[in-house]
DNA sequence: ATCGGAACGGAATCGCCGTTCCGATTCACC
DNA sequence: GGTGAATCGGAACGGCGATTCCGTTCCGAT
């Protein structure tokens, strides 16, 4: 049986050379089957499950991905970018409509990214090698529209001294915990929790209370990778 | 098999029959290791890990516990136990010396959890049996706690309306995210935010604003079992 | 129609880990 | 000091899952 493959791609119009080699990229069908099996399951799931979910034989999974570990790699850095990319563009919203009475921009970003977020953005502690390439540019770019973000809000008068572009990766952190309950559920009382964070950062911010320093940006993402 | 409700304790006084019941004591030595070695590797950890970690072999650790579920179980219960003895404790403080300007009975509660807690109150989500008798009791017992911790805040105009024990839940799970700091380091951090928490419970409370309901006590433990 | 090689799927391999089994050891009591 | 039973420690077993290997299929070119 031919496999189901399906050219569905991303890839920009390349009307040139390639051919079938093109539609062999059902990669991304390998990425999106991952995505979808890991955070259903778990990081604990199995390559065959994945390459089963994909349509494709586990083989055809290692060709594109030489280890499970480069795998979730990839992943990892897609969250972070589509993250990014959903900072850039919460950042431009503040910057053109006047900003309404509203949560403000870090209170979009968040629940946005609680809603839709697509994998988490930092692996679990001890599971970092080095920091690849690719991974440190997407990270640049993700604090560089927090930065907007924050310099929105702190102008604003939203946040507290001391909260920085480390906080907001803090806060995703502690902002969507698994919990047994399908995914409307369970996004309603991320979403209830933040609510009651941003209260609180719109408080210490009002009382002019101030919070410790954070860690630095490069602490903190440094302390997850060696 | 007589009852699931292994007394294995660290009973004391019993100079009686007893002559090898102090190699039972080997019991608690397992349970230690056991506490260190999950706590510090992740529940993947090894059963040989752990049985190199408590000093003896790994028979005498299947001996006392049939399965490594056992052993985790185990784990739970205890750090429910405990969770439970620190809510009633700081119920009681509250309930003696007039309470001062300080966290309010949740936000103690919460702090001190954050700094001593033993395990994770509960296990991630899937991972859970069908509700042991011993799990079910301790939980109650935790319930009775957070009901007067609540209770007292209430009265005392800390908490909005529609704040319950199963939000008190919820915020430990929320609050306490692996972090890749020493200890010491991760608790500052995690105390941060819980500062953060309590500033925006405050906040709501005064406001008037509200919550959401949260989910029901017995909903939100019984989506953990089955 | 035929050929070469790239891409495929999945069986075979290898190591790890939970669990079981058993000979050696220890202790209470003769 | 001897004896039997309870305990030990750790080797052996079985299953699972990551990774590798190889025969087959497909495509484009000759």
């Amino acid at each position: 049986m031919p496999s189901p493959a399906d050219p569905a791609d991303q890839r920009v119009d390349r009307p040139l050379p390639g051919r079938k080699r093109e539609a062999r990229a059902n990669d991304s069908a390998v990425l999106a089957a991952a995505r979808e099996v890991f955070s259903a399951q778990g990081h604990g799931a199995s390559m065959a499950d994945v390459a089963r979910h994909a349509g494709v034989g586990v083989g055809s999974v290692y060709r594109r991905y030489p280890t499970k570990e480069a795998l979730v790699e990839a992943l990892h850095v897609q969250a972070v970018r589509e993250a990014a990319r959903l900072a850039a563009e919460v950042a431009d919203e503040h910057g053109s409509h006047a900003s309404t009475a509203d949560d403000g921009a870090v209170g979009t970003f968040l629940a946005r990214q609680i809603t839709g977020a697509t994998g988490p953005l930092l692996r679990p502690p001890g599971t970092g090698g080095p920091l690849p390439a690719d991974l440190a540019a997407a990270t640049r770019d993700l604090r560089v529209g927090l930065e907007r973000l924050v310099a929105y809000d702190r102008a604003a008068g939203l946040l507290p001294a001391g909260f920085t572009t480390a906080d907001v990766m803090q806060l995703l952190l502690h902002l969507r915990p698994a919990l047994p309950f399908p995914r409307a559920e369970a996004d309603a009382l991320h979403l209830r929790y933040l609510g009651v964070v941003l209260a609180g950062l719109r408080a210490r911010a009002r009382d002019d209370a101030g919070l410790g320093d954070g860690p630095r940006w490069d602490d903190w993402v440094g302390a997850w990778h060696d």
